[in-house]
DNA sequence: CCTAAATTAGACTGTACGGTCCAGTCTACT
DNA sequence: AGTAGACTGGACCGTACAGTCTAATTTAGG
């Protein structure tokens, strides 16, 4: 009640979302309460003060690591390019992490236990990210800096190629996480870029109508 | 023994591998193998007269699917496109199916407990279907029909954009499996298209070598 | 019909775990 | 010092499950 144990809220409490949020990424929900409960360094009976059960110290743990996930877009006066760029960074690295990939295992395995949990995390997480994305697009495609489709199909495919094959290369192969790599963002963005690009005006309207395919090599 | 006894390689063992698989997709690996006696039609003690332990059970299911997952890619004279259509089409179909997404998660889920079963797998499935892919890209590439870039890459972009965020999707949302939608396959194969179109020989050359995005808007 | 192999139901064992209870200890505030 | 509230350790309960064992039953072949 003192103004002075307002901030530490607890102090169990967050070092048992925190031990909980790494055995789960770890171990997936099987962990045993027993191991959380040592992992946060605190008895099993303490963790019950704390959560009525196990199901709810976990739905806790996703909902802070949703949080967690999301991406800010910088809202300021970059390039298009340069925007997508450090979003593309940030995305990579908190996807393709050790424990970006964890989370993704687990929440996955539980969708059939907790089907609200897995929902609720995908509208405030992935979605909310997607809804943002899509936003940026669609305005950069009014300024004429991206060729004129469907926003939310542009944030679907950048998100896609941002991690699509590479989160399941890493999910599975066991192949430790990778570094962060720059390059490899701005070779996928630049691709990105080449598939919207505006519709070259001073070109001839009809080969700009036409589907990439018809268009190559005669 | 007999030439008849040979084709019906004992009729308990394919039923109990198709039970498994079907509840193990359902439910997870936790599903118990009561469970899979029982979808089966059979004693659980005949499960153990066929399979060791729960574990080889489950490492056959994963093995009969990673064959049955594979896509294969028409070698004959369609067009490029056409070709893309047809594959992304039955990729798209795979693996946002029911079971497509169930193998996903239980498999995913499992990767602590059995990695080199998930290592096996992603090699001789997703792996193999990019290298495959991989091979029809880069003769593409070789025959002008593609700008030249690593076919890896290449690959691992139609990949993604095929179902990358897609799969995220229905694995979390809750939502059903989508049914097949041949107008989005073609709208993401001639997106694809265009972010790989050959780089055309009548522009000047210098436009095509700067960055999309710099090429955007006076 | 007889025999051998496979199947079955069910009892049984051992283990792991979620959750509860409790008796004792520690901490902090008054 | 005294009191209230949190923390501890460990015993304990009920349940679920993998895997074993057995005795009876079915099935197929000679």
């Amino acid at each position: 009640m003192d103004p002075l144990s307002e901030p530490e809220i607890s102090d169990c409490r967050v070092r048992l979302i925190q031990a909980a949020a790494e055995v789960f990424v770890e171990q997936g929900y099987r962990a045993s309460v027993e191991r959380v409960a040592a992992r946060a360094g605190v008895a099993r009976q303490t963790l019950y003060n704390h959560f009525p059960c196990k199901a709810d110290l976990f739905g806790e743990v996703v909902r802070q690591a949703t949080a967690a996930l999301l991406i800010t877009l910088h809202a300021n006066q970059l390039t298009l390019r340069e925007r997508l760029l450090r979003f593309g960074a940030m995305y990579r690295e908190k996807v393709l992490s050790a424990e970006g990939l964890g989370f993704f295992r687990t929440l996955a395995a539980e969708t059939v236990r907790f089907p609200e949990l897995a929902a609720s995390f995908y509208r405030t997480g992935p979605a909310q990210t997607a809804a943002r994305l899509s936003a940026v697009l669609g305005e950069a495609m009014k300024r004429g800096e991206m060729r004129c489709d469907s926003p939310e199909f542009a944030a679907n495919m950048l998100l896609s190629m941002l991690v699509g094959a590479d989160r399941s290369h890493y999910l599975f192969s066991g192949d430790p996480p990778p570094a962060p790599d720059p390059e490899h963002v701005a070779q996928i963005i630049d691709c990105y870029l080449r598939a919207f690009a505006p519709i070259a005006i001073e070109a001839p309207a009809s080969s700009s109508l036409t589907p990439a395919s018809q268009r190559s090599i005669p």
